[in-house]
DNA sequence: GTGAAAGCGCTAACAA
DNA sequence: TTGTTAGCGCTTTCAC
């Protein structure tokens, strides 16, 4: 669509920083000062801008303030209809804004060629930070992210590089904790739902729960893996797989609770009970995992400070480059033992209708 | 927290528009008109513009964008948090960038006072028109929105005003059919979980479902009416009350699909059934009323085109300022039967596990 | 169809 | 501590 043109350039004229200045009796520079940085000001000054301020109902104008002072971060996030993503946005915008600085929200959206205008975005000098949700090094054609020396924090998801502190939780750590509820249960067979492979975390929460399986002396060979992509509909088409299959496992981890969910809500459809036959944690701690059909044992995220703590260190790498930051912050994250969680049934093999019937 | 400062101003310079230029061999201007208008460019030109852009990589500075242009919306909502208005302001951001248009988001977060900050933000002509979600007219102090002369849509919830195009979907009718379609399955004791009272939408539900009550020939008083607000929480304090009530009602139409999931939640704890003894419909279509126990009974809304419709409304106000605009679009809501709702019970009173051992 | 030039509203050297 | 001044990068008259 092409853009539509705005007739007249006529504006009913409002108040502006010259106005405050006027008011106060002082120059623009002032009245910005006493805004941006207020100690930097005698307070009887200070006093009559804010009184100005208040008087005219001056807001000063974002755009003209990020043109001029170039306060801006990136965050580049896989996609913002997870409520997850949509989460941690919200903690680096609230830690962002607090330190005057904008935040340009790059979504992909899910499709990895959307990345290039991003790189463009960047290296046309526009974010004074980025912080990377999505899991790798977004490139364009040659160029990566990383060649514009820009300060990088990896967010969520760990990003390759000495130079790019990685704000995480600890998904291996949650993975073998999940592994453990569950053995500790007397499941003997386990079945694991993951996150579209290859990514970090995907493998993080594996790895952990393969972890939790050796440890509790169990066969690694024996479970099963399910490939999902954190959706509803990935759960419930897990769900078929599973109950086709001939002795599915008792025990299972879903790398998301809305995989859990869906998952859930599909085999009992079938005649599965939760938790009697089957046992199933859930990953995120969404608000809804309170109200599904039985609550749901997850294990919870503490998103938003996630989020503000990367936005502070990204912060921290701007102000101070060079200064050293930690390169890994590892958050810990609880397993919530809820209602879909319980001991394991005595025959290993999950009952279904014809399962019964049969026997 | 005060600001951080930025130590250095250096940048690592980056393409800029000038940049462009040069290289294709015309001017900013050009390059300008290249962008925002092609076909005002002889196609040669435009073609030599393009592949410079290309070339290096340009990608136009927003900040400055907006400075000079001035093309921005902005959107009043209530909360962020709620995944209705999160929806809403996905369409009408998909139509404002398609149009060159920048949005503000005017978060109110539940808190009124938040209200006068977007006062003066429009006041400080730094938007080109307004769409209003939150169902009033924003003040601060003496001053109303209103006052500014500035294209004005309300969206989701109707404000009063000819001059204001309401964009909402058909909650009356809504209503109406909620209320038929318990009434068809037998139900003759009704009950309502509403939002917040006061509010339109609010309000024409209820009105609806009152029209339905009354056209099936049952008495309005004895219409059971609970206050909510849209949240899972009240959902479960109601039906607190519900389970205390001495006869409740055996059909009940919630304004929310969270409430009424909270609502089905609590009760089945209790040990009513759903919907062998009571019938719950919901309203909004969220994606996880598919996915609950039993899947929700709900009205369908269909939030991004709503915003995608109160967004070109606005920008035809704005581009042709006097051309009239319809003051009513009123979009239809399908009501979604899923196994929330059945057949009313024998008994018109809900059984209660207490009701069944004394009977 | 294109270029020259004038700012949009603000911040940050630099001086005073 | 405060004012003066010079732009940030772009769009948009206005003239050609």
């Amino acid at each position: 669509m092409a853009p539509s043109r705005k007739p007249l350039p006529t504006k009913p004229r409002a108040a502006g920083i010259t106005d405050v200045a006027r008011l106060a009796g002082v120059s623009t520079a002032t009245v910005s000062r006493a805004l941006m940085t207020p100690d930097r000001v005698k307070p009887a000054t200070r006093d009559a801008v804010m009184a100005a301020v208040a008087a005219i109902g001056y807001t000063p104008n974002q755009a003209a303030r990020s043109l001029r002072a170039r306060r801006t971060a990136m965050v580049i996030t896989p996609t913002i209809s997870n409520v997850v993503f949509g989460e941690i946005v919200r903690g680096i915008d609230d830690a962002l804004s607090d330190a005057g600085y904008g935040l340009i929200i790059g979504n992909l959206d899910n499709k990895r060629e959307r990345e290039s205008y991003f790189v463009d975005l960047a290296f046309a000098g526009q974010v004074d930070g980025i912080l990377l949700m999505n899991g790798w090094m977004p490139k364009k054609d040659d160029r990566s992210l990383r060649d514009t020396g820009l300060p990088l924090v990896a967010l969520n998801s760990a990003v390759d590089g000495p130079d790019i502190p990685k704000v995480v939780v600890q998904d291996r750590e949650a993975g073998t904790e999940a592994a453990a509820h569950l053995v500790a249960l007397g499941h003997r067979s386990l079945g694991y739902i993951s996150g579209p492979l290859g990514s970090w975390v995907q493998n993080e929460r594996w790895q952990g729960f393969c972890d939790g399986v050796t440890a509790a002396g169990l066969d690694l060979a024996t479970v099963v893996h399910w490939r999902g992509d954190y959706s509803f509909a990935a759960g419930t088409a897990v769900a078929e797989e599973f109950l086709r299959q001939a002795d599915p496992p008792t025990g299972i981890f879903a790398a998301s609770d809305e995989m859990a969910i869906g998952f859930i809500k599909r085999i009992r459809q079938a005649g599965v009970a939760v938790p009697e036959h089957v046992s199933v944690v859930g990953f995120d701690g969404i608000k809804f995992a309170r109200f599904c059909e039985p609550t749901l044992t997850t294990i919870h995220q503490p998103l938003q400070e996630m989020g503000r703590i990367g936005a502070s260190i990204l912060l921290e790498m701007i102000n101070a480059p060079g200064a050293p930051q930690p390169e890994w912050t590892r958050m810990p994250v609880p397993l919530i033992p809820r209602d879909s969680t319980g001991p394991a049934p005595k025959r290993s093999r999950a009952r279904r209708p014809v399962t019964v019937a049969s026997s």
